[in-house]
Formats: structure tokens, sequence, C-alpha cells
DNA sequence: TCCACATGTAATATATGCATTACATATTCG
DNA sequence: CGAATATGTAATGCATATATTACATGTGGA
């Protein structure tokens, strides 16, 4: 089982783009050094490691040390973990959320003629300014 | 397509267990108003209001005011969105990826042979202490 | 109308996040 | 040994996150 706090750590560690930039990095580099991370990219050496150490502490990276030289690999167990869980979460909602939301919308609209039908709003990602369609 | 922007918002508004808790909340009680989500939690409405904004801005709720109430939805899609992409990025990882490492970690073994064998790691999840097993 | 209710906004305090530069430690190799 | 290399640590600045209390706005009903 996965702990609250476990989650906590794995998603802020995701929820940061240069990390998960990183995180590929090390993904498609297995056993590469902390300096070819930070080779990579445009910011100091002490900022990648700083990355390299939140993604180790929310278990998405494993380290190796060998003399003056760390060895990083991806670990996907958490992203499985809460893969897994979405999956059973969520598998439901999947094929029926957007009819289920546009027939409790039309309810409530049905019911108060004035209230916005907010069915189309369904489909909205962040980054869309809502409203603006 | 998912900005990075986007996944930005998703991962930092699900990387707060309490903001997790409200989301479950909403999930379940599809339709209720904030004041209802206040009740059930230990801190302030405005603390609850603005982590309602958070996940509304992840695209993660949907809400929508009639008179003085302001109804909430859960909205899937975000997660969806990444649940699938992780589907298509790390499905051949999550055969084969435990014994990669085991492999690479015997490799690298075998070579330096001081070095510890990181292979029992690879099942790391945050929250234990590595190498304390 | 007037009051109660549901929500929203302002001002504020403290903690955490993300980046920097400068310095320290440990390891390899001539 | 001593210099180059790889990584780690310390001190610091600034922005964002999370919470609080006090006050403002808008809506529904007796």
């Amino acid at each position: 089982m996965m702990s609250p706090e476990s989650m906590d750590t794995v998603f802020q560690a995701l929820g940061n783009a240069q990390r998960r930039r990183m995180l590929d990095f090390v993904k498609n580099h297995p056993g590469c050094a902390v300096g070819e991370v930070a080779a990579g990219f445009d910011v100091s050496r002490v900022a990648v490691m700083r990355h390299l150490a939140v993604l180790e502490e929310a278990g998405l990276i494993i380290s190796d040390k060998r003399g003056r030289t760390r060895h990083l690999y991806m670990n996907v167990v958490p992203i499985q973990m809460i893969h897994d869980r979405w999956s059973s979460e969520y598998s439901a909602m999947w094929a029926g959320r957007v009819l289920d939301i546009k027939y409790l919308a039309e309810q409530r609209t049905a019911e108060y003629p004035d209230a916005p039908d907010r069915a189309a709003s369904v489909t909205h990602l962040p980054g869309e300014r809502k409203g603006q369609t």
C-alpha cells in the first residue's frame, strides 16, 4: 500500500517540468552520472542535484555511488502504483463520466432554468481559460 | 495534447493529501457546495476555498454557481490524460524493469566488486529508508 | 425590508521551493 | 604526492504555498 505522505512526495516531485525532464533523461540514460544530467540542463549543477534528490526521496530515482561517481536509475514502481490505483478507482468514471456530468448539469438546468449549462466544460484542461471557448 | 504547464498544475494540485481528500469528497458528493466540503475538514473555510481553487485551476474540479451556492463536480479528464500517457510511456518498463535494473546492477557489480548490489532497492517506495532492509 | 446564509476578498504570518555562488570532501591518475 | 575531476555542503535571496482572522458582497426567505 502507498501512504498519503508517499503520494505527496511523488506528486510534488512530478509537479515540476524541469524535474520531469531530468527524470526522463535518467530513464533514457540508465546508469548515467549526476554531471551528465547537469550537462544537459541550463541550471546550475547544485540545482540539478537538488532536483535529483527530490526525485530520489520520492523513490522515482535510485542511485548507486561507485568511487567518486553516483550512477542514477529510474524506478517506475511509484508511478506504477499510482497508475494501478487510478485504474481501479476511476475506470468506471472514464467510461461514463462525461455523460454523467452532462446528465447532472441538465438535471440542474431543468430545476433552475437560469443556471449555466456546464456540461461543455467537462473536457476542460488547465491552460485553457474557462468560458472563453 | 497536454502541455507541461498543465501537468505541473495537475501534479501540484495532487501533491497535497488534504487536497486529494477534498477532491475525493467532491468525487463522492457530485454537486456538493463549498460549505459542505468545508464542514468535513478541520481547516478554515478560506483554506478549503483556496484548495478548491487550486483543484479547479488544475481542471480537476468544475464548479457551477447557482444563486448563492457554488456546486462542485470532479472532472476525471486530466487524470485520464496522465494515466493514458503513462500507459503508453511505461508499459514496456512495467513488464521488465525490475529484471533490467537487476541485470544492470549485477553487470556493474561484476565490473566493480566493491559496489553495493542495488537490485534489491528497485522496489523502493518513499517512506522506507534505503539500505535498512 | 431586514436578516441569515453562502460565498468571496483583504491583509498577514510562517514555511517551503527553487535558484544562485563559494567552499569542502573524496577519488582517480600522472 | 599533487592536480584534475565528481560530488557534496553552506549560506543566501526571492517567489510561492498554506494557513489564519476580519470584513465585504450577493441571495433567499420571513
